[in-house]
DNA sequence: TGACCGAATTCGGGAAATCCGAACCGAACG
DNA sequence: CGTTCGGTTCGGATTTCCCGAATTCGGTCA
């Protein structure tokens, strides 16, 4: 990863020894000590005082000797969408996307560069693959987050590849700025954006930007099987869909 | 409030002061670094280290001088959640209470002796507030999670006792041991609890156990508001529709 | 324009918390 | 009954964090 931002002078380890555990876990579903403490770069001990504390505040779960992540994020992390003012606007209209197409509806926030999934609602035949409640992705990996990219100023794309790179999820990623910065263009100028399985293989996206005034808050997307993205399904059916969605909840932004 | 563990013997005191810093974000809806130092007891320069740290980590977002809980809590606590396999089985049948009472339908779990809402469904007409996800609350204070209460084993029971307390949140907060045994009683017998604003004034809730065999693995409920909450609804409709749940999503946890 | 004020950031020595290996336990299994 | 594989405890060495003072930054008022 291309990341050149060094950040803090004098970042506090143990904190960020204590959040790397935790991501472990996550990545492991769970966890013995002894896993962790293969997986850490810390003696025994040390990792098992980490998880005693965090088990305490309830941050950790164990059962029978295995350490899971615990529910106590569930309530942080729901807080934060709620101070997200577009979530309660946006999640009635998508819905309805869901709804009315079967598929997947997804509405994406940046913060700090990344984007987070903050609501994904399943139609009747969405896909079952790829989708959880705040999952976080690099914007440049997929339709959604090209459409938020291509709305903010340029200054902030720039400084964001700067952070993060251009590192390569399927062979259809785009990896060069230029290539990057031309499809962007042509994003703001068509008003939606698509993948072709450049994140996932044989996923299918089309996503367009939610604006506030001049300021892009947000893009919503609807995700399915390749086999049942049709260019005319796009152009008929989803396109229009996302259009609706768009201005109600533009409109609801505007005077609220 | 009467807490009996001592917690590790050797926590890892970097690590609680970071949670409690993250901690103290959520419950003053974002705080400046200055703000931030007066809540915990650490001088400026710590408070920011911390801080710069965690934004560097995408735990925390600044935006000009406030500092704010960051999304990437729901990555984890989202995962967090479909860690539970409750959640699946449970999420279309309260979607139907909710639809069908015009209430608020509610999922609670226990992790650790706290009990965790993991999902809550708002109906037409069903009350603005008190309801997040996410939410942690004392199993003593409300109906639901007396369900649960009633249905663990006893000894979990006192340990979870042992370590909590009875605090009061309201009036009609139950604060004597005694008194909670005979009434976790009888809701074993009868099978559904209540309570009268024993946590938030105005409100009245309902709510039965969820068991896998003999296990007690969750309840439901449903919330709503003093003056809709009549005897006669609550026993010709709620009940009913909590019954009907209950079934269902017993019936798939059971062949699952 | 310049001086002022509050807030955020940087710096460096001293104190304290974490690190870390080794030894101890306890359960499961042969 | 012995062995093994984890988990837990202990205490000294040392890294890391604490913490006040000095500096910089950004905005406001004279």
């Amino acid at each position: 990863m291309t990341q050149s931002d060094a950040g803090p002078r004098t970042p506090v380890k143990t904190a960020e020894r204590t959040l790397e555990l935790v991501e472990f876990l996550k990545a492991a579903d769970g966890a013995t000590l002894s896993e962790a403490t293969d997986a850490v770069d810390l003696p025994k001990s040390s990792v098992h005082n980490y998880l005693k504390t965090l088990v305490h505040h309830g941050y950790v779960v164990e059962n029978d000797g295995t350490y899971e992540v615990g529910l106590r994020f569930l309530d942080l992390g729901a807080y934060a969408r709620t101070r997200v003012p577009l979530y309660p606007v946006a999640e009635p209209e998508l819905e309805t996307v869901a709804e009315e197409t079967g598929e997947l509806a997804n509405l994406l926030v940046e913060q700090d560069g990344r984007g987070t999934f903050i609501y994904r609602k399943k139609g009747e035949n969405a896909v079952k693959i790829d989708s959880y409640n705040g999952q976080q992705i690099l914007l440049h990996t997929t339709a959604i987050g090209k459409a938020l990219l291509a709305n903010l100023p340029e200054d902030r794309v720039e400084a964001i590849l700067d952070r993060y790179g251009l590192p390569q999820k399927t062979e259809n990623t785009i990896t060069d700025r230029e290539e990057l910065f031309a499809e962007l263009d042509r994003i703001r100028s068509e008003g939606f954006s698509y993948d072709d399985e450049e994140r996932i293989s044989g996923l299918n996206c089309v996503a367009t930007p939610i604006l506030q005034g001049d300021d892009v808050v947000g893009a919503i997307s609807v995700t399915g099987p390749t086999s049942r993205m049709s260019q005319s399904r796009i152009d008929d059916e989803i396109k229009q869909q996302l259009r609706n969605a768009k201005n109600i909840i533009e409109l609801n932004l505007s005077h609220a």
